[in-house]
DNA sequence: CCAGTCATTGCATGGGCATACATATGCACA
DNA sequence: TGTGCATATGTATGCCCATGCAATGACTGG
């Protein structure tokens, strides 16, 4: 009944099904996950390519354990180091490495393309203009 | 600097919030989780309260597999019961019990007016309607 | 009999919550 | 001033859950 909660379902599962596709484009190309990759494309742009635990989760929009978990898996990958942060013990910072940041980059055009391409697919490809037209 | 990705990714955080937001509630204050209140809903919808495991899956945009366990979960919890497709023998259909229904009806009100707390909280009182502006 | 369809099941994965542990910080009190 | 304790913060880990994929088994229809 609510014309509200019907949208919402609606959004939901084009974001979902968009989500979905990007996931497996990254997955099948460059055997990186969605949030990995946004993980890197994040350190990338901090200064110096490092960020601690909590401040990626926090651009994320994750956890902190899971956070704490891809990391693992980043630096297993060798696409970052860990590195403790010399005035709080309590700190870790994870820096990008050559080898992630080149791994971004090859990713980066592939995502943005199948971006692009699922929009269509879905047919929102004004979506995103019209979702944000007030933001800011 | 891609503003496409870039909305994209400030959409996906905000609705994965979102469904966060209405997630808990639905478990905190019923138990559900956001896809078993999903079913029940769209069951709730169908002429005769039941649907074979496809439908659902089409319906909630997930896994055939998902399904069957998210129905096993609903099952337990005596909100639907299974009942075997007199045409075909592989069919399963799902069917809302009473009790299902008066918990769908229970949680239907804490759902919507969730969801629309949620919406003003990000800010996103109209996105819904700005997502949806030319969808037919 | 064979190809396609439906549901279930084994397995792997990513995520969250609660907890543990190390460190930091502030505050009370002598 | 300095010491010690309580509390807060940062990260890692154990556990559980929902989901997807692939394989399986039951059944359908040509």
């Amino acid at each position: 009944m609510s014309k509200r909660s019907d949208s919402w379902l609606r959004l939901t599962h084009v974001v979902a099904s968009i989500e979905a596709d990007l996931s497996k484009t990254l997955q099948r190309k460059h055997g990186l996950g969605l949030s990995d990759y946004r993980a890197l494309h994040r350190l990338s742009l901090s200064p110096d390519l490092e960020l601690r635990m909590q401040e990626l989760a926090a651009h994320l929009g994750l956890n902190q354990s899971s956070v704490s978990r891809m990391v693992e898996r980043l630096e297993r990958s060798g696409f970052t180091v860990r590195d403790l942060c010399p005035n709080d013990k309590r700190g870790v910072y994870t820096v990008l490495t050559d080898k992630g940041r080149t791994c971004l980059e090859s990713a980066q055009p592939d995502y943005e393309a199948a971006l692009a391409a699922s929009l269509k697919d879905h047919g929102c490809e004004d979506l995103l203009s019209a979702a944000f037209i007030k933001a800011e």
